[in-house]
DNA sequence: ACCGACATTGACTGATCGGTCAATCAACGA
DNA sequence: TCGTTGATTGACCGATCAGTCAATGTCGGT
């Protein structure tokens, strides 16, 4: 019931991970199915075999790396202590070295700019962000009120996607230490400033 | 020395129009030369005839818009007052109602998804970032010191491209308003962090 | 009235690419 | 041993597209 060759599980996983390669080293998603069927050492005859058109492939590689970054969230958000400490770990996954790799940010921007023309890539990414705007808000809710968390929460995402897009074009991505504390400042000061009930500037 | 129909500037403008309303509704820089030249009224033969390559018409498009922000800046700029002033100048200048239509917001991420693979587009797009941190950053600097100066102004521009790419992928962005408020807001407590010399969270 | 300069185009080309297909090969079960 | 199943590929096709070119039209100057 199996013809040995390469099973389609691993086919797949090397698949996905050689389109992700070669978008991330061409910066862009203006890849062939030969050159990521080439790189995966296969011929591109077998890539339509696995995913069917190309369009599928794209996806199932940005699934992919939804996936691995949401799987991570969830598993270090297990052992997160506080609501603090449960910000502070979704800043950080976001950040996690991984994700900062040039390559994973090129593929990340890619992405986004695909979700403009794909509604499937649209609605991917809508699943993203939501998760990531609830895990914030969840957490500040404890602190701040309702409105506030919101607010603050579409905050920090917005700093966390924008960081992503300055460390793409510039290449060199500051490292996620400066990125970390940049969130993390935001986060301190708006809870801070919610501890003082004072005036807020407007 | 003019065969009328058409002066070059004329086409010259109305072709970079063209790419630049072509590329917004596709949501791609997928855009055949055909299909631009078709929208402004004329052959693809002709858009060569003025651009030469591809290539150099989507720059074209590209420094068009980056123009028209800095243009837009530097008149706003000239009628701020005090330096508090000068931040919401640039900051509105950012989300003027102009830069936040579905249309400009879809071509700037698409542009941004280019530096990854053109080097005169990172280019562009690096001399934007260095004006856009120059201005925020002088600006702060008659309150903070220069290091927070420099991290403040990174926040604020991380932030500015984060809105924008939400604003692209959920298609409604929620507008200029709550965008300038969200930006204006962690000015604020930046500000105010500065100014009471206290403990600054950790 | 003629000419040179330039705008403009339709037709064409060479290359690329996604996708298909028939043929081959290797394993497994009967 | 043999047939079925599925992996794998080279060859191929149709479509698309950037870029070229020769031909045509239209001006402005002389």
């Amino acid at each position: 019931m199996s013809p040995i060759p390469g099973r389609p599980e691993s086919r797949r996983r090397a698949l996905i991970g050689a389109a992700l390669r070669e978008i991330a080293d061409r910066g862009t998603l203006d890849v062939t199915v030969a050159q990521i069927a080439a790189r995966a050492g296969v011929s591109s005859a077998l890539a339509h075999h696995y995913f069917g058109a190309k369009e599928d492939l794209i996806l199932a590689t940005m699934r992919h790396l939804l996936g691995a970054l949401g799987a991570g969230v969830a598993a270090d958000l297990r052992r997160a202590r506080g609501p603090r400490g449960r910000l502070s770990v979704v800043i950080a996954a976001s950040f996690a070295p991984e994700q900062f790799h040039r390559a994973t940010i090129a593929a990340w921007l890619t992405f986004y700019a695909k979700a403009l023309s794909s509604p499937e890539a649209a609605r991917l990414l809508d699943v993203y962000q939501r998760r990531l705007r609830s895990n914030l808000a969840h957490a500040l809710r404890v602190s701040l009120p309702r409105t506030e968390a919101m607010r603050v929460a579409d905050g920090i995402a917005a700093m966390i996607d924008g960081v992503y897009l300055r460390g793409a074009v510039t290449g060199r991505a500051d490292g996620p230490e400066a990125a970390v504390a940049l969130v993390e400042g935001y986060v301190d000061l708006q809870l801070a400033a919610s501890r003082l009930p004072e005036r807020s500037p407007a």
